[in-house]
DNA sequence: CTAACTATACTTAGTTG
DNA sequence: GCAACTAAGTATAGTTA
């Protein structure tokens, strides 16, 4: 009668035991999951795909994306940078972070947009999915506007630059 | 010297409790997933907004995605879908917050490359422009890429849908 | 603030019906 | 197979350095 072992971090190999297991620690690990999120005001989602039934279990968290985009209302601003000219180190630093910020947002965005499209097979035929598919044309669309406006900007950025760059030129 | 309370499901107030409380709640949940993961072979990730400095925690290898998608791209997927009628509604739900939450996010991404954008120009020719330029193609190469990828899904996923309709046409 | 500690709350492996 | 139970094992609130 071994009352419990410790866990060894290995694979049960007993099925049953690992699928009880499974669902226990699933359990669990939402539960610590929505405690997290309603004790510190945390956005989060997990995804579990069930290895048993092929299914998956999936914690959303609504409002997750809001606090990301408070977050971001505090960037580096256009202006500091004007007397930002002699801290060239800092500032390179800055748009470093910058980047990876912009990094790993697109990072998350891919994520959402596949938890979307599970979101969606999981209603199998039921929704209708020429919605989804008008959404992600929308998608499209704004996102090569997006890109044809940022082109444009950098040109005249760009233009602007070599100008400031003629002034400024020592 | 209350040595510990139960867990009152709500709020921390005390802000340094909370950020001390998320930091330590995190790394249990982190460890709570790759264990399940270990465990009983479950593919699984988690996302958690960091809420004190605007960055990101997630739990995965970094290919989890393919992962999740694959497998389930091979799951038997009619029976699953089955018991989920009677979930339309909340799903519906959740599949518009979750298309509402892309498009805001994609927004403000937009915003936020636009300001590094102008960031990095206002520095003038302090820095080598070249390398910013060279970035935005990067951006919208990558940009284009998720795009194609993301109509690629939708076809195919498409197909697996109406599919299904067929079979289960009822 | 962060790190370490520790007593207690919580989780869960093993067991039972 | 699942649910309930229970004690061994863990996570973590409160505390200290």
């Amino acid at each position: 009668m071994t009352r419990r072992n410790k866990v060894k971090l290995e694979l049960f190999q007993n099925m049953s035991e690992r699928k009880v297991s499974f669902r226990k620690r699933k359990t669990g690990l939402m539960k610590k999951l929505s405690e997290l999120s309603t004790l510190c005001d945390v956005d989060a989602c997990a995804i579990i795909l069930n290895p048993f039934n092929s299914s998956f279990d999936v914690w959303p968290s609504p409002p997750w994306v809001q606090s990301v985009l408070t977050k971001f209302r505090h960037m580096p601003e256009v202006e500091e940078t004007k007397h930002m000219y002699n801290l060239e180190t800092i500032t390179q630093e800055r748009i470093q972070k910058t980047r990876e910020q912009v990094r790993k947002l697109r990072m998350e965005n891919r994520r959402i947009e596949i938890e979307q499209i599970i979101n969606q097979c999981m209603l199998g035929g039921s929704l209708d999915f020429k919605n989804d598919l008008n959404l992600l044309n929308d998608m499209d669309l704004v996102l090569s506007q997006n890109i044809q406006e940022l082109n444009i900007r950098i040109k005249a950025l760009k233009g602007e630059n070599s100008h400031e760059n003629t002034l400024m030129g020592s």
